[in-house]
DNA sequence: ATGGACAATGTTTTT
DNA sequence: CATTGTCCAT
């Protein structure tokens, strides 16, 4: 018990150890919430006797779920077996499997993901004969959602504007299409299990007595959908424990609404409130300028966060003349800080706005030759090649799958076309059939060989002849799968066995260094099926769909981080730069007349600020380059709400002549500062590794003089089609790539 | 059916 | 600037 509460200050303890009932914590930035969270559970189940059964814990991430698991397991020395701890989306999925006969789908329906929404949705609007360019696929997408995460079904959808009706009728569409291919969108995962609880009382009291206690962590972040789920789950005992911060919220337009955690204190009057302001990340100078920036926000309750660290450095604000010398800065920082050893690569994070702004910052990475760690451009699941897999596992699992089947029907080439496509299509509707059920029919004939009966109108002998080759692939699956040779196969069998029948690796690694990049991402996924070679092929598939790249931040490499200020929430680092702080980048162009949107801008840079524990550094330009030119912009307004006297003075910015015509630093001090496993800096799906080429006639590192851009370093090269390619760094310019053979090279000597 | 050349179009993105 | 989709010639 002592050793439970040991080392917590007096507001945890009361949040930890307080009597039964609803319960909201107020938890600034770095106020440890995980830590009361963990010690909760900790305590519910080592002090209170309640079975970890009876326990229900939510996050957003999967990464939060697991490190929440490894710390309760951690304060317990291991009895948590058994308690209900996971992502909203996991959780529902799971309830919803379980349930599915109250469902408008089967238990093994798949849950289809951001991009299969989108092709849905873009399907839906062709089969409603719509103009597509009026009606984008991604804003009608968003309507839907939207609608969806306030419990707002196709027939409750109010239209006020003919553009409502569009989207309605889209809505219905796209519906009809998920439910005909046995699917859930990751917002129905949420809304049919509400509406499961809603509707079916029974249903209802067995979770809700199941769940003696529940405990949500970041509550400012749950939606309509998710905070009537949690109601739902909650009505029986009411002992409900959220935790969560208004200031931190930054989700706004994924659906989320911090009103939630007043809605809370409404509907649970008789709610424990307990205010962490203890900070135990950031500085007092840090606390201080991020208190400034979020004091302007209105309706807020009043934080006054505190720290016992002392006031430690001031923070840098630097105004550079361009977003190039903006980057310049930051790596001359780093590598400054490196090579008089009072900082490691690790400890920095380099924080923007929108994912376009990593690219300078890459480019001057790439120049000074400093390894870095990208986060999020580039998703692993997002990628073409595993997508294409997944696929085809999706298709195997589900033949009425049409959005896999699309996907997958034509790659590698089949001579599969539209024309094609169309028959099939028609033919299919002629049947009543989803298209794979007809190719699995047309299978079933030809083995039969029954030659092709007119019921095949709709199709063109060409036509069929590719759709039965493609149709016997299908079957073999289907077949291997229903274990027609023995067991049933584990995914990792299945998808070697695709593999090889469709000859991926020859349609994805041509011998380009993008080829074999491809092909090693395949691996990895086999790797992924090969650690999960337990589960059915539906769990699995469940796993990947409910798996985001954030869960997969590696943070072991010794190398600074990129990221942009929305996946830096929930992390901290040591020493944090923030750049492109200039109104229309951080008060984003598209939020200035929202106030709603402006006050979420103000907490996302509130959110960059207290990521810092040390050190902080704030940049802004007087010129940045947008969509490729060049102009003049403002400092971001939210500076001005820092005091000055929190600022280290201001260094004059360099000219731009100054600039062009400054030295890169020297190369033994790069060498000096190269950490030991010399880990290179990647950027997803595009790697620009820096390959030492002794054949090369320009290899890396090499001056060169262009006939155009003038002096540059050469940064990669690499041989194609006998001819070499080389990424080449322009002062003033910036990176370019070049065939050496047509380029008019000059080495310099 | 496919690949190459052009125009159109650009937030953030826990699941 | 760089990615994405559409049109047109093979």
């Amino acid at each position: 018990m002592d050793d439970l509460i040991a080392g917590l200050n007096l507001q945890q303890q009361q949040a930890v150890m307080c009597a039964p009932g609803p319960v909201l914590v107020l938890a600034g930035p770095g106020s440890g919430k995980t830590r009361v969270l963990t010690h909760r559970i900790a305590y519910l189940i080592g002090q209170m006797g309640v079975s970890p059964y009876n326990i229900l814990a939510v996050t957003f991430t999967n990464k939060a779920a697991r490190e929440m698991e490894n710390r309760v397991t951690d304060l317990l020395s291991g009895q948590v077996r058994g308690i209900t701890l996971g992502t909203f989306h996991a959780i529902c999925a799971r309830i919803l499997r379980r349930e599915a006969e109250y469902l408008p789908v089967t238990s093994s329906f798949i849950i289809f993901d951001e991009d299969d929404q989108l092709q849905m949705v873009k399907q839906a609007i062709r089969d409603l004969n719509l103009d597509e360019k009026r009606y984008t696929p991604r804003s009608v997408h968003a309507g839907i959602s939207s609608a969806k995460n306030e419990l707002i079904g196709v027939d409750e959808f109010l239209v006020n504007t003919y553009r409502d009706e569009v989207i309605k009728r889209v809505y219905r569409r796209y519906q009809e299409l998920l439910l005909a291919g046995n699917g859930v969108d990751f917002d129905d995962l949420l809304l049919h299990t509400a509406n499961l609880l809603e509707e079916h009382p029974d249903v209802c009291e067995k979770y809700a007595h199941c769940f003696e206690y529940i405990l949500v962590d970041e509550f400012q972040d749950t939606n309509m959908a998710q905070y009537k789920l949690l109601k739902h789950l909650a009505s029986f005992h009411r002992n409900i424990f959220v935790v969560g911060d208004m200031d931190q919220s930054i989700y706004r337009w994924r659906g989320a609404d911090y009103r939630n955690l007043m809605r809370f204190e409404r509907d649970y009057p008789d709610a424990q409130v307990i205010l962490l302001e203890q900070n135990y990340r950031s500085t007092q100078n840090i606390l201080d300028a991020a208190m400034a920036v979020i004091d302007r926000n209105p309706n807020r309750t009043p934080k006054q966060l505190y720290t016992e660290r002392g006031s430690g450095a001031s923070i840098v604000l630097y105004e550079a003349f361009h977003d190039h010398e903006e980057a310049a800065f930051v790596v001359n920082t780093i590598a400054n800080l490196v090579a008089r050893k009072q900082a490691s690569p690790g400890d920095f994070t380099i924080m923007y706005r929108t994912n376009a702004q990593s690219r300078v910052l890459e480019e001057a990475f790439l120049y000074a030759n400093l390894p870095y760690h990208i986060v999020g451009a580039q998703r692993f699941y997002g990628r073409r090649e595993i997508k294409d897999l997944i696929a085809y596992l999706r298709l195997a699992h589900n033949p009425k799958d049409e959005i896999s089947l699309l996907r997958v029907i034509n790659t590698p080439p089949r001579k599969i076309g539209m024309k094609t496509l169309e028959a099939l299509h028609t033919q299919s509707q002629r049947m009543g059939l989803s298209p794979g059920d007809l190719l699995l029919k047309l299978h079933q004939d030809m083995q039969a060989s029954r030659a092709e009966p007119e019921s095949y109108e709709a199709l063109s002998g060409r036509a069929t002849a590719q759709l039965v080759n493609f149709s016997d692939l299908l079957a073999g699956w289907r077949g291997f799968l229903a274990g027609e040779v023995g067991q049933s196969p584990s995914p990792l069998q299945l998808l070697d066995r695709i593999l090889e029948d469709v000859d991926y690796r020859n349609y994805i690694d041509d011998g380009t260094e993008e080829g074999q990049s491809r092909w090693e991402n395949v691996l990895e996924l086999r790797r992924l099926a090969a650690e999960n070679r337990e589960r059915d092929l539906a769990s699995f598939l469940e796993q990947i769909a409910l798996v985001s790249d954030q869960d997969t931040l590696e943070t072991s490499s010794n190398v600074p981080t990129l990221l942009t200020l929305h996946a830096a929430k929930g992390l901290e680092f040591p020493i944090v730069f923030i750049v492109g702080l200039n109104d229309g980048v951080l008060p984003h162009n598209r939020s200035l007349d929202e106030p709603e949107e402006m006050m979420e801008e103000r907490r996302l840079f509130y959110v960059g600020i207290t990521r810092a524990k040390d050190r902080l550094y704030l940049l802004y330009s007087q010129q940045r380059n947008t969509y490729g030119y060049p102009d003049y912009a403002e400092p971001s307004r939210f500076l001005e709400d820092i005091p000055s006297s929190l600022f280290a003075e201001v260094q004059p910015a360099r000219s731009a002549t100054e600039w062009s015509s400054s030295k890169p630093i020297a190369e033994e001090r790069w060498e000096s500062l190269k950490p030991a496993d010399g880990v290179s800096g990647t950027k997803a799906g595009q790697e620009k590794k820096h390959k030492r080429e002794a054949s090369s006639s320009y290899p890396p590192s090499t001056r060169v003089q262009h006939p155009m851009w003038g002096e540059g370093l050469v940064l990669n090269c690499q041989s194609q089609d006998g001819d070499e390619v080389l990424d080449i760094f322009f002062e003033g310019v910036g990176l370019k790539r070049v065939i050496a053979s047509l380029a008019r090279l000059q080495i310099k000597t």
